[in-house]
DNA sequence: ATATAAACGAGACGGTACGTCCCGTCTTTCG
DNA sequence: CGAAAGACGGGACGTACCGTCTCGTTTATAT
């Protein structure tokens, strides 16, 4: 009949109505799409599989998603939100240390199932605008706060094309885990943000 | 490899004896996975349709790909070659030139296929690795090219970590292209290179 | 099962202490199936279906009826009790109208829909037996009185293989609405009665 | 078998283009068939059981059958033939043979999944007409010839209303298939024989 | 000219996965 | 405490493509 799931009323609205959906069953096929991500890849990730593994029905599993990569993307999400502080370290320290540590996220399985899957996915659908801003996206702006604090301290002088370089200092590394020509180790993390720094004229040469 | 074919005349290598395969069916394959990866996208672009469209069996393209990937990197591939000339000319110029340049091949629908087609396709094959090299790494090896020049007539000083600058020039514009939270323009081509220059300590702030 | 459950004293115990069963609940219910029946057939008439078009709950229905198929006939039976009584007319004359109104009676969408309910139906179920009975035997009762009457008054001889002459009487209708090889009308059920009372000895060919 | 698909031009037309349909998987399809029809019954003929235990894939039985009931009426179809002669035999051996032989044939599960195929199928579908011509009806059609004979030899006088009586002779067999309230048996035959003869004037009482 | 052979198009094959429908059960809130 | 609402695990549906395999046909070269 109706279709309306919110029901926006004015009324505080306590539970909907009728047997609220199970967070066990979503936990459960969460975790088999991790499995199958991690021991068969993205290719294989099948809403049939992860039926078959979890013991959750399939009509279940695309009641809470509308296709195998927004699983995909919901399982590499769960638990991802190790933002870095802004902190006040010096710009090179902070930098570095977000770099450093983003390497060895990435430097995984994983992080090129992370790469497939967002290149795989439907890029207007809202899992992956979420995917987007969680997994990909959060890390630059994390970097983005530590420049900022670096300018206003006084540390560096004013970024005019922040936007840029911030794809200057994130984008290699998707680069080297979606292209595959190079490894990605710390001395990479390393060259990038020192050549960063160069840029925004900290430890420039004579 | 073997040449070793009894010829009569001055033919060079004998025909190998029945029908010679048919460049005709390539091309029009080619032609309509080109047609079916702008029109409707890389998730389409399947061996099935490809033979419907073309009217090229199917037989056929399996002699000539080994799955739907490769025929769309192979179609992506089709009249790519446009490498950037090293030049004399001035760093800044023929660095912009090839980014703007770039970035107008890519800010197209062609753009994120590639990128798509490259996350899709299984990285070991030699398909995989020919489209790798003609499609993504060619313009960061002339852009190594460009530099190496500047550097040896003396405009820039010695490059020591510029594997790292590279995937710093190169990769921001495949970031965009997978995650398609900054648009793919010339404003953003001119600032990656000055970033890039201010880097190489090319016109530093005094 | 589908008689009241609830009766569960005689009287003096008021109610028996929640929500009393809803009638009306059943009775949009069989509306329901018998709009989905007549609407769409035996096919459509889902439990699903009755219940979204009723606004009956799933498990109400199941409360009342075992599955969709013993709702069908549920559906099919009510309201159809139109025994004819074995009066004192003559043979021909009890038999031949018993028998056009028959015929008028199932020669609609109904008549088919209740021979595929028959057919697919749990033959050991209580609903099925109660079904039969009901819907696809009554009238041939109703013929073995008609029968048993006349002989008793002398119009006929006895007729002691009297069961498969009401097969031969009453089978025939339902041959034709299952297989449809030939039209249920007036004059089926004219001859069907001439043949069976030539058979009585009735109006025999001298 | 089923379908013709062959095109049927003026042309000689040697064979159709590509790889010809395989006898052997239908063969394979219909014995499985034919296996569960028994074994659990018609209910349980599923497609994609009579794949799993055939062996021939699910696209291949579709291309064969429209759905599982058509699939079903091919199977109980397979091996039918044995039509009766029309034969010299006085009327009355020649009807009770045949009718003791149907008997005989349909009073076992086959019998009632027949019937309650025929109720399931779509009624319009030329498999269910074949179905309908060859198992249902083509026992009712060697009655006719049988009757006809009879009547041209001058053993009986002749019918006028000899549609309603094959219907009398052999609906009632698929009567109790169906409603199940009397058993198939020998003397049922007999019973339903010996009315239709004395109905035809044969044997009549004094 | 005539074999011979390879590649061609067509298209059926055994499969896998899709996304949907409905089953019959269960858990929740409301009346 | 029963009825509605509605999510659940399950199973089958009919379809889309996969990559493989015959077929009969076409187009070459080699005899």
């Amino acid at each position: 009949m109706s279709q309306d799931r919110t029901s926006k009323k004015g009324k505080p609205a306590g539970r909907p109505r009728g047997r609220p959906p199970s967070k066990a069953a979503r936990q459960k096929a969460l975790q088999a799409a991790r499995d199958i991500l991690m021991r068969e890849g993205f290719g294989r990730l099948t809403v049939e599989a992860v039926a078959a593994r979890s013991g959750v029905g399939k009509p279940t599993l695309y009641r809470n998603w509308a296709n195998a990569s927004e699983l995909a993307m919901a399982a590499l999400m769960a638990g991802e939100v190790e933002t870095t502080e802004a902190g006040d370290a010096r710009l090179e320290t902070a930098l570095g240390g977000q770099m450093r540590a983003l390497v060895r996220a990435f430097a995984t399985t994983r992080g090129r199932q992370i790469a497939i899957a967002l290149a795989a996915a439907d890029p207007e659908s809202e899992m992956t605008k979420a995917f987007r801003n969680r997994v990909i996206l959060s890390s630059r702006e994390a970097g983005r706060g530590t420049i900022e604090a670096a300018a206003a301290r006084g540390e560096i002088g004013p970024v005019d094309d922040i936007e840029a370089l911030l794809d200057m200092i994130y984008g290699p590394l998707f680069y080297r885990l979606l292209v595959g020509h190079r490894p990605l180790d710390e001395r990479f993390a390393d060259n990038v943000v020192a050549i960063a720094l160069r840029a925004l004229g900290v430890g420039n040469r004579p």
